[in-house]
Parts: structure tokens; sequence; C-alpha cells
DNA sequence: TAGATTGTTAATCGATTAACAATC
DNA sequence: TAGATTGTTAATCGATTAACAATC
């Protein structure tokens, strides 16, 4: 049975694969090699092939790559056509940005819920959904069971939050938070948005880049 | 001269040993070996000692790592001990989260300036910082330089800021739109903030682990 | 000194690139 | 058919891990 695990260095390149495609399929492009592709996404047409290859052969020889099928395999792979339940820990700044963010932009995600410790935020209505107060996080997810949780809640806050919502089922965490919940619950999916180490990152390619003249 | 550059992967590491040894500097922990850092980070202690390595000898041996120093040193190396000024491009709901997420959290980089092209935004204060139209941007970067942009504006504007941005200077690019800012610019530093990439990412992860069981 | 832990070299492992036969 | 381009195997390259001598 299980074939063997497909790398996480190409898994984050699929979305990628998926954004181009997508913005192929728009521009009205109906056939790609994978050389093409290549040159406009900075790879090697090995690369992709190699990439593709790990989840089956999608193209065909001497043709190239069908934008619209391929578009929709590689969606397939990563999961978009089953939407999933989400909800949202943590109603400020961050969590709302990201809120209106996602909603027009990503496909497959449903928010039915934003819970925030603060009652003050209780009944105000973020991007279509109503917040309401943490206590009722149980509640709710006993009777929604939803999938995924937006992590938008400082450190301190997530130890205990984290506790809760794996108990409660979740088997999806979008982190944003600095708490690292992959060490702590191996056998949840976790992605951690680290924007701060982003940040320092770019800072060091600054230095780099001015050292290298 | 040119040492042989460091790998990318080394770099993504150093933020979050920056972050640990933070934490436990403000634990009040004075000194850890690369296996009690390695214990708590996940990784292998081999790991910790060759990517410190990359840039000199930080530790001692029979004693292991002082906090405090370590910390410092790879604050210098991702070059945060030098402030950098940064300007926001879009004050739209993400770029007011970042702003105001960021301001407490990360050291070293001053907001000087917040640019949208809406009208009506000119004037409002976020952060401290007063809003102004994005046709003020050349004046103002002839006058104070900035270093570094944040680009929270649609793909479809950032093709134009960019090369606006580059011709007026800036050297580093926070990029959170889907504008392909490093094919089309190598000689500036980006550092990307694909939201929904990272979103899919977690989706095909939720999948994996779903099949394994 | 003896014990601990580094810095560094060597071994392993994995990912990327190159090459080419298969085939549309 | 001839030309193009894939799928896939082999070669290369780089990153991680293991081992150990150096040394505090």
């Amino acid at each position: 049975m299980s074939e063997k695990r497909v790398s996480i260095s190409v898994i984050r390149r699929l979305p990628r694969y998926y954004r181009f495609l997508g913005m192929l399929e728009e521009k009205g492009v109906s056939r790609i090699s994978s050389g093409e592709l290549s040159a406009k996404m900075g790879l090697t047409a090995s690369q992709i092939r190699q990439d593709l290859n790990c989840f089956g052969g999608f193209g065909q020889q001497g043709y190239g790559y069908n934008v619209t099928d391929l578009k929709k395999a590689v969606g397939e792979i990563l999961g978009l056509d089953m939407p999933k339940e989400t909800i949202l820990i943590g109603a400020g700044n961050l969590g709302r940005a990201i809120l209106s963010h996602m909603a027009f932009r990503e496909k497959g995600f449903a928010i039915t819920a934003i819970f925030d410790k603060d009652p003050a935020l209780a009944g105000e209505e973020i991007g279509g959904v109503v917040t309401e107060h943490i206590d009722a996080l149980e509640d709710f997810c006993k009777i929604h069971k939803p999938t995924i949780a937006i992590l938008c809640v400082p450190k301190m806050e997530s130890e205990d939050l984290v506790k809760r919502l794996v108990d409660l089922g979740i088997k999806g965490f979008w982190n944003f938070s600095h708490y690292d919940i992959g060490v702590f619950y191996p056998g949840v999916a976790v992605e951690n948005v680290h924007l701060g180490d982003s940040l320092m990152t770019l800072c060091y390619k600054i230095k780099e880049l001015d050292e290298a003249k």
C-alpha cells in the first residue's frame, strides 16, 4: 500500500503551480509544456515533471499538459475539492484581516464561526459571520465538527486553546501564534505562519545583498 | 574573500533560534548546550552546531553556549542591530493588521510612512503614522531613502508599484501580493508571504494525515 | 584531571538536475 | 512519419546526521 511519502519540498511547490495554472487558464492558455512553465516560474522543467510525477502522469508526450485538467488535478492533490469547515480563534486585527483577505481569494474553506475571549466582541459580525465568546467553543464544535482552526491569539493563550481544540477534534491548525503546536501534538496537521521570522529572513537577505557588492 | 554562501535552509532556522534564545533569556537561563536546545526545538544537536558554525564558534567546549551572547550574535547575523526604515504600501485590512501586529513584536524596523491609492485614507493615522496618498511616494523616498517596502496591494497594482519602488532605491520587499518580484527583479531582496499557499499546504497535510490512518 | 560539549570532518541521506528512451 | 515532449532512470549536488578529536 503506502506509496513513498512525498516530500514537503514538493508539496510546498504545488500551491504555486496551482496559482500559475489558474493564471494561464484565465488568459485562455489551454496547453503548456514543462519547459514553458519552468521559464515562467523560474524552475527547471525537470523539476516540474519530477514533482507532478509523484502523483501520476498528467501530461502527454509530444504535447505537454492541458492547463485546465492539470490545475484541477493539482487542486485535488491538495484537497481543495473537499470544502473544510474552518473556525477563527482570535478576532483581533490579524484575525479579521486574514478573514477578509481569504474570503474572496481562497476556495474550499468555509468560515463557520469566530471566537474571541473579549466579551465586547461577541455579536459583532465579521465577513458575514457573528463572533462568539470563546466559552461557546465546546458547544459549537461538538455540533459542527470543524476541521481547521485559524489560531490568531497570543502565544500565552495558545497552549490552553490548542489543547481544547485538539480534544474537540480539530485536525489542522493554521497557526499565526508562536506556540509550537507541532512539537507537542505530532498527531495534528500544523502550518505555521511566523510573520516575525519572515521579516527577519528578509533582513538577512538585504544584508547579504549589500555584502555581495 | 567571499566565504561560501550560507544556504537558505540555515538562514530560515536563524529566526527560530533567535526566538527560542529570547525565551530562554526571559526565563533566566544563562547557558544551554546544543543537546538541550535541540530537544526543545525538535532538531538534532548536530544541526544546531553545524548551523551556528557557518558564522563562527559561539560556544565553548565542555560548557555549551551563553544564551545572551548567542542571541545577540544571531541577531547581528540577521542584521537586526541595523534598524531599517520601512514603508507600508497598501493600508487595507492586511496592511493595518501587519502594522499593528509588528509594532510591538519585532524590533529594528521603523515604519516611517504608509501609502495608499485611496484618497479617502490620506491623513488617517495608523499606529502613530499618518497615511499618505501614493502620489507622494516619490517625494518621500527621495528624502527619506527607506530600505524596506511592505507590499500589501493586489497583484494587479504591484507590477507598477514595484518598478517605482525599485527605481526609488528600495532594497527589500516583504511581499504579501502574488506578484512575482523575484523573477523580474533578481537584484533586490524579496521575502514572499503567500497566505493562500500556506493554507493550501495545510489542506494537503490534513489529507495526508487522514490517509495515513 | 575527568567530564562535558564543542567544532569539524566524514558518511549518509535526500532533493535537484541531466539525460534519454518511450510515445503521442 | 518526424518532431516534440513526457515519464523515468541515472548522475550530481547539497543538506543533514553521525562520529570524534580538540579543548574548555
